[in-house]
DNA sequence: GCATATATTATACGTTCGTTTAATTGCTTT
DNA sequence: AAAGCAATTAAACGAACGTATAATATATGC
């Protein structure tokens, strides 16, 4: 099975300032994380921002590369796999769903607490400024359209409107779930909502079994026309 | 059945106060958003959000309390018809959900292009401070309360860990899905995905339909045991 | 070992932030 | 008309923001 890749080699400086982004964003969102909170939690000089990024959000795009980056990849080379394994036949919908969605887990939960940190954030995506949305947007482009396929192929026959309405169901699966698993540490205190979803820290394998099947009996459901 | 209910009525400065920072909220988040910039949209002093409300965080709340006041005693209004309705055997998941679903779907859609904004604000609230996430927690303390015992009745034999799973997967559908479907506006500018989920604005029953659908689908699932 | 990039430092600029004060306006009650 | 309360105003506070610059230190190549 394809692995996650290894973050190509770049300076300290810029590995502690893109940790130090990355844990602040994930507590309190680009707005609300400030260069002189990052640069002083890396223990470096406000000015480094600058010299290797150019500004604050060339930090944070950064940032957001080096964990999208290796995510998508894998996607990708997941997704290769299962069609070259039902090469003569449809793709069964949980195995395209499972592409998609372990490596984002996998980078959640085998990366310790850097890995946590980046799920946080990617459960604020959607709430961040639209400049950011269209930055990963680019930086998905490519993998969206192959997913597209497959879906459509693996579940053949929805109507254009009948398939986006249950991916953007899908992706909400994924992100919240996965928001509030990174969350776990600090939720039960502050909340007392009952998320005893595990003793210690869940699997791998039991948190994408999970996910993908909710979001593979939501994506077949039929919807009553009441239209 | 049950309606949503007015707003109380308030100072005319206080609703355009609450109305302007609602829809700068919207677009760019607590943190993103300045009072100054609120009191400009709202054509009002800068003052004037101590003295009608404190300060930013209260005016945040105030913002906040005025859209999840109805939409909680609406939940609770539909939850108590359902069981009535069957309050001689198990109330189905559909009809729990659906109370659970419908007044949030109504408040977007039926409050013109206020309702919609608020959508939006409801969508990033689980990436705001924790302080704010503790103001809504306890706002919702008692709805989510009846409701997990509704779940737990139209669901019945759940262990908790599997309950609170596909609980936090139903909210990241529902959460998700309404942000998606209040940036419709904009989104598909910035973004080719293809979100040609309408033809115009779909009807609060069509969007009620298809969260129910894929939610209840969700919940039922079977999760294959590789724990 | 000296010149040349590369990396880091301290410091400052101009803005904007949330908050606060004190003076003033408008309206109601007597 | 006067008094009293509620609402609004203009102005300012210190603090923190992102960015920029020039001087200094460190490493690299010859």
């Amino acid at each position: 099975m394809p692995k996650l890749e290894e973050a190509p080699q770049l300076h300290e400086t810029q590995k502690r300032l893109l940790d130090a982004a990355e844990a602040l964003i994930a507590v309190h969102g680009i707005a609300g994380t400030s260069l002189r909170e990052v640069t002083e939690l890396a223990g470096v000089n406000l000015a480094l921002v600058k010299y290797h990024f150019g500004s604050k959000n060339g930090l944070v795009e950064a940032m957001l590369n080096r964990r999208l980056d290796p995510i998508n990849k894998m996607r990708l080379a997941l997704l290769d796999e299962v069609k070259r394994k039902h090469a003569n036949g449809p793709m069964p919908l949980e195995e395209v769903l499972a592409a998609l969605i372990r490596p984002a887990v996998e980078m959640g939960l085998e990366n310790g607490k850097e890995g946590a940190l980046f799920l946080r954030v990617f459960g604020r995506l959607f709430s961040e400024p639209a400049t950011f949305m269209i930055h990963i947007h680019k930086q998905m482009g490519k993998m969206v359209k192959l997913f597209d396929a497959a879906f459509e192929q693996a579940l053949p026959g929805l109507s254009e409107s009948d398939m986006a309405w249950r991916k953007i169901a899908t992706l909400g699966v994924v992100q919240h779930s996965l928001l509030m698993l990174s969350m776990l540490d600090q939720l039960p205190k502050l909340i007392q909502l009952p998320i005893k979803m595990l003793k210690g820290t869940p699997s791998t394998d039991e948190v994408v079994a999970r996910l993908v099947a909710f979001s593979a009996a939501g994506m077949r459901a039929k919807v009553p026309s009441v239209r």
